[in-house]
DNA sequence: GCAGGTAAGTAAAACGTGTCAATCCGTTAT
DNA sequence: ATAACGGATTGACACGTTTTACTTACCTGC
């Protein structure tokens, strides 16, 4: 008699014992998990209840493999450990999370080797998208995941082919928006305090920086290029300013304004009394900072949001989905240290 | 003709395919996937020769629903955004990529609902483990994993089952190391800024610095309540202290930390001249500091390697793994903020 | 009362891989 | 020369679900 008792022989609770139990066919119970629509109000509540006291799951491995699709999608950025990452991490699990998916997290820690593997490991997992910084231009890494038909999105970078999604903030604007500021201000005398002018974001906000003070008469730009974008370098950066300083001091990320403002206090020299100081991004953390910093406020977490959803979209309706690329205005975000 | 032509129907490219055009079957290139030293050298490198050719990619989900399980494993944190769980995170998913697994990342951000919404997730997903840091304590919401059979480890948090690994930092040890850092200093009137003493690490914190105080005669600890652990809350705290100033202050954690030495200096209180500031988690960012900060350095991206470790062993092996509880010990990081 | 239509549910065939018993073949011991 | 052996390979089935084509029952309109 025990030996004929079905559905229990090893634990394991499949759609069949399900089906047993409710006194439907399996098919069925596969619809109320996926087009409750299709079953009667009735059935349906009773297969739900035999679910629950089941406690069945459903199985994702087999799911995918025999609908060809997920609920997984992929998340590769430079540094798991940067703010910047992290805050638009935030924004895509959230998402994703509201939708029913779960989130492959992979760090290329700026290697091509390990943004390679890591590529190649979302294609064998078949996930349905994956967001990407990618490491570097060139020859297109992402063909493998094109190749099979999974759609990527570009975070924070332009896109690097025609069919493909960008969700970015411009950089120029923020740059122009920040230098204004100081001009609005009174300064004239201006120091750019920049990270490697071959990243991009440097680059851009130093374009935009330049024309704004342009835009007004006498006014000129000093520029100084920090080695990285951390304090230690900002602070580095400051002394090439000590011997002459300028009016107000703009710097390409939050991190370095901190080391910069550091350097400038050490030395007595007052913010904003002295001198205006402008960061960039509104880190959380800076808050903590001795002078408030005036930063560049960009909207990271929203960010993630926002190529989630486009991603979604593009992989829920791929044949008339239009590519876009978003482009996020940064905003100003005003504290004591440009305020007299 | 043309319709003949074997493995290219659909442009996708199955072990079938692999084994066709290598000539064996394709039993043989499953061998050459995941038991290599059972094929003959010849044949194998044959087999991997054309995967590479026709640029085979193994199809995960099929792999693991008949394997029974795959390379995945999940982690759960409260919060994407907090750079002591972000570290972590980089821990973990360095040592996993290492490994060949994939991590599903997830956040509770504290809320219990949200955390069984993931825990189902997971279990669907069928990994293999799951790295969690849990929202509270009561009723064991690990339960469902447990039942399939996955295997947990606490992060941060003690082993709330007997069979179950944990890796944690000690917390008493750490706040005994640094009142008693303050009291070498010289400090006897010291306080504690704690976040809320409900939050385990505040009130271990608390204990240890407790203590420390006990040890030495005259010494006594004054305590403020933080309703959370963030800078504005740290400077809120400290208006507390400010009309009778003690030798030393010690925060539960550096952003505390990093408002209450906002509150002194805009004070005009002299840091460390007049009074010695500590903090704790030695966050990268407060070296962005006004004042360098001393705090109590805790390992926690080695944290997420060890617990991925622990994890790794315990799937591997779960016959005869010894479960074990893992306390690390912090460090004291001396800067200027308690140099005089 | 009957043809035609729709809604609800069923049975069985996949999806691509891993596994295990069975087979093949070349070598050694008797 | 034959039997026993062992390494290399094969073939077919099973994993748990989705999906398609099919059956059944019921309702509508003439």
């Amino acid at each position: 008699m025990a030996s004929s008792d079905p559905g229990q022989r090893d634990g394991t609770i499949g759609i069949k014992e399900v089906a047993l139990a409710a006194g439907v066919s399996p098919g069925t119970v596969s619809n109320v998990l996926n087009r409750p629509e299709r079953v009667a109000a009735g059935t349906r509540a009773r297969v739900m209840q035999v679910i629950s006291e089941l406690g069945f799951v459903r199985n994702g491995s087999a799911s995918s493999l025999r609908a060809g699709q997920g609920k997984l999608v992929g998340l590769m950025v430079h540094d798991l450990a940067n703010p910047f990452f992290t805050s638009l991490a935030a924004g895509v699990e959230d998402l994703m999370s509201e939708r029913g998916y779960a989130v492959i997290v992979c760090s290329s820690a700026t290697s091509v080797e390990r943004e390679d593997r890591n590529v190649r490991m979302l294609a064998e997992q078949g996930v349905r998208g994956v967001l990407v910084t990618p490491v570097q231009d060139g020859r297109d890494r992402l063909k493998l995941l094109h190749e099979r038909g999974i759609g990527t999105v570009m975070l924070d970078h332009a896109a690097t082919r025609a069919q493909q999604c960008s969700v970015s903030v411009d950089d120029i604007a923020g740059g122009h928006t920040a230098v204004a500021h100081l001009l609005e201000q009174g300064a004239r005398d201006i120091a750019y305090v920049s990270g490697p002018l071959t990243i991009r974001q440097c680059a851009d906000r130093r374009a935009g920086a330049l024309k704004a003070v342009r835009q007004v008469p006498g006014a000129a730009l000093r520029e100084v290029e920090a080695s990285d974008l951390t304090p230690r370098s900002g602070q580095e950066a400051a002394e090439h300013l000590l011997a002459e300083l300028p009016d107000a001091i703009f710097c390409a990320n939050d991190l370095l304004a901190m080391g910069v403002l550091r350097a400038l206090l050490q030395q007595g020299v007052r913010v904003p009394e002295r001198v205006l100081l402008m960061g960039y991004d509104d880190i959380e953390f800076t808050t903590a900072s001795a002078v408030q910093l005036t930063s560049i406020r960009q909207p990271t977490y929203q960010l993630g949001r926002i190529a989630a959803e486009l991603l979604l979209e593009e992989c829920d309706n791929p044949a008339d989905h239009a590519h876009q690329e978003i482009l996020f205005q940064p905003e100003l975000v005003i504290r004591e240290s440009t305020t007299r």
